[in-house]
DNA sequence: TCAATAGTGTCTGTTAGACATTATGGA
DNA sequence: TCCATAATGTCTAACAGACACTATTGA
């Protein structure tokens, strides 16, 4: 991965009305686009650095919560709220913040993938694989906002809020495997699947593709009354 | 859990020397106690609320990352450097902090248990299964350190950092269970131990105690040359 | 007929937990 | 002798991945 250090963090400008607070709220935001993740970068203000970009970023205004902030900052950038967002934690350490922040607060968020991504002039989505250059603080954040979101995918249902409300059991495998940056097996997937409860088939079936057609599922998750989850064994992941 | 919200924050008392910042380092600390978590808490400033108990906290100085400033609070409350540190989130959401800042890092952090606990005066070990009252900030940070110590666990050798060079398998799962919070299943635990090559038999015994002596361990990682971990399926772990 | 996609059945190796058994010391 | 703890062997159920096979559409 390149990077990028501005020189001179520029100083935070002034503004009137409501009391805005000393830390930012920067903002991984990925989105499906073919088979990989993409991420959303805002062009560096700094007439010199054209190739420069950042991730979208505010700050908290009165009292909102660091959440609500976030919420803002999705939607400022995208035009929409974001299907699931999480905190990813407090960036500091001396690695340069573009818009001078002396402590940062890193959010993961995701959109559904749309035709209006707003990706004409300052907006742009960059491949995870290929981003392009950031400053360091935000480099950092994109690292951990992959990984967070990874860790993430097991226990939350962010495929199922990716995609519409009823979609084919080939494209929420295709999500996952989007989600998670690598192929999963068919039958497992879709045994796993169905041992939690957590679609259910409807009536309508697929009438595009050249294929056989693909029965529509929706996502309806039973709650399981009583069944207790079994615990996990311990797992010697370390090195 | 009982809460606490102190009426008036506290405004942050001037000091000279180094450049203070905005926001506070908070840590939750644990340590073995007997067969559960213990977490240390300083007894509240305020002379009205003698039964009233925040976390060890403090303020970055000069250009100090949010890590070390962390494990300088530990070092202060407890004489001891941290086995095992790491930054679980940042916290604002309009809870109140006892120390007024807008915004608190948490970390949590654990330590081996030791005769010299400073328990003396300000400082207590409680239980985390019945915590003392806390301002609403820090019972988030403690109810989030917990879940950040166990989702750990399986993924850094906090354990083993909190026993002595030597060991008995019993007291590695005494430890594993400590930390988890649940019983684990003695041959599973040392047939998953074996797999994963962490630990070597030395040539000693226990030699106390009234049932058969124990071989004593030590943690002695083999780095698993190309050996590739298979990658995990993915688990629908929702609800 | 062929290509492409959907969906399923069977087999096998691995693993986790239950249970039982042996081993070895102290009281 | 009895008890407590350590350590290990065997069995079974669950599970994940490999593989092959059937099913159904459009070109």
């Amino acid at each position: 991965m390149r990077d990028w250090d501005p020189a001179p963090p520029a100083t935070p400008s002034p503004r009137a009305s409501p009391r805005r607070s000393s830390h930012s709220i920067d903002v991984v935001l990925f989105t499906p686009r073919g088979r990989q993740l993409a991420v959303l970068c805002v062009r560096a203000a700094d007439p010199r650095a054209r190739e420069h970009w950042q991730l979208p970023s505010d700050r908290t205004e009165g009292d909102e919560s660091l959440e609500s902030a976030a919420r803002r900052v999705v939607r400022a950038a995208s035009g929409l709220d974001p299907a699931w967002i999480e905190q990813v934690g407090a960036f500091a350490d001396g690695l340069a913040h573009p818009a001078g922040a002396e402590l940062s607060v890193a959010f993961v968020a995701v959109i559904p993938s749309s035709a209006d991504e707003r990706a004409a002039g300052e907006h742009a989505w960059f491949s995870v694989s290929e981003p392009p250059l950031l400053p360091a603080r935000h480099r950092a954040m994109l690292e951990a906002g992959v990984g967070a979101l990874r860790t993430r995918v097991d226990y939350a249902p962010i495929a199922f809020h990716l995609l519409p409300p009823q979609f084919t059991l080939s494209e929420l495998q295709r999500m996952y495997e989007l989600l998670l940056g690598r192929r999963l097996h068919k039958a497992s997937f879709r045994r796993a699947l169905a041992a939690a409860r957590l679609v259910e088939a409807t009536e309508e079936w697929r009438s595009e593709g050249r294929g056989r057609p693909a029965q529509f599922y929706r996502f309806a998750p039973r709650t399981r009354s009583g069944a207790r989850r079994a615990a996990r064994a311990v797992r010697f992941d370390l090195l």
